[in-house]
DNA sequence: CTTGATTAGTTCGATATCGTACTATATAGT
DNA sequence: ACTATATAGTACGATATCGAACTAATCAAG
């Protein structure tokens, strides 16, 4: 592979290395003190994919360490947002719920959020948001694959 | 704003997240034991858009605190990677230089990596990198605006 | 010049992240 | 059933990250 093609792979992984970063810190400014983008994170997944899920599968779906995501849900159940339940088929096994209280501030972080979003709509337009989507779902995609 | 724009919006920034991630934890495979993510962009920047920024420029350019880039550089200097000047118009200010080591550092680290980009290459086409990169990059430059 | 504000960088403390090692439970092979 | 292996989750220690406070140097207003 040429030298060019090559810096062109790279420069796509910064320029979302970046945008990466400064979404966090703006969804991250946000949020009560003590929430980050792994907290909102996880109660996001929660809603969207389905209650119930195990600790390990969600420290999967972030491709996360589950040691990392262990610390998260502490701070999640600390702040009262999901609740953690044995499961009785397999006793090693967890499973997580989001709260009520888990809702709501889903909830109000998205509603914060809006103002934000509907700036950037100005400049970046919805057309191209859904033409960016399908090829870095499918990169996201790839990558998960050859992780291994 | 319709939610189901302001979820699409957010898709976005959820996969780029995780790409972001993925992305990082590849690179990082590739790399000594020591070495970050943080470290090999400091270097690809002193080459790309040259050598002698100061310290808060490339906290600046990579969107995280002075105190970040402090830690960042501490680690590359005792690597051996880059060096440190005083600015003599400026004595509060310094200057970031890339050594030899460090440049072979990089070199050998972007060749380790094209294994693995050429892989890629097969399910992403340098095409699809080319569509993505011009939003993406407008993209940044609007929530680096933005933040203040 | 002098003083107040600003800027560049570091130090320090708190928390996040993550690898290693551990416990407890479940599964597979015999 | 018994033992080896695998799996889910946690505890712990090491390092990364970052905000607040600090030092030193520069700049700006008079």
């Amino acid at each position: 592979m040429p030298d060019k093609r090559l810096a062109l792979y790279f420069q796509l992984f910064t320029e979302i290395g970046i945008v990466s970063q400064l979404s966090r810190t703006m969804l991250e400014a946000r949020m009560e003190h003590g929430m980050l983008l792994p907290h909102f994170s996880v109660l996001n997944h929660l809603i969207r994919v389905g209650d119930g899920a195990t600790p390990l599968k969600l420290s999967r779906a972030f491709q996360v360490p589950k040691t990392s995501m262990t610390h998260t849900l502490a701070g999640l159940v600390k702040a009262g947002y999901i609740e953690m339940r044995e499961n009785e088929n397999d006793k090693r096994s967890k499973s997580i719920h989001i709260t009520r209280a888990g809702r709501a501030f889903r909830e109000k972080t998205i509603q914060s959020l809006a103002p934000d979003v509907k700036q950037l709509a100005n400049e970046i337009s919805i057309d191209d948001v859904e033409a960016i989507l399908p090829p870095l779902i499918q990169l996201r995609k790839v990558l998960d694959r050859s992780r291994d």
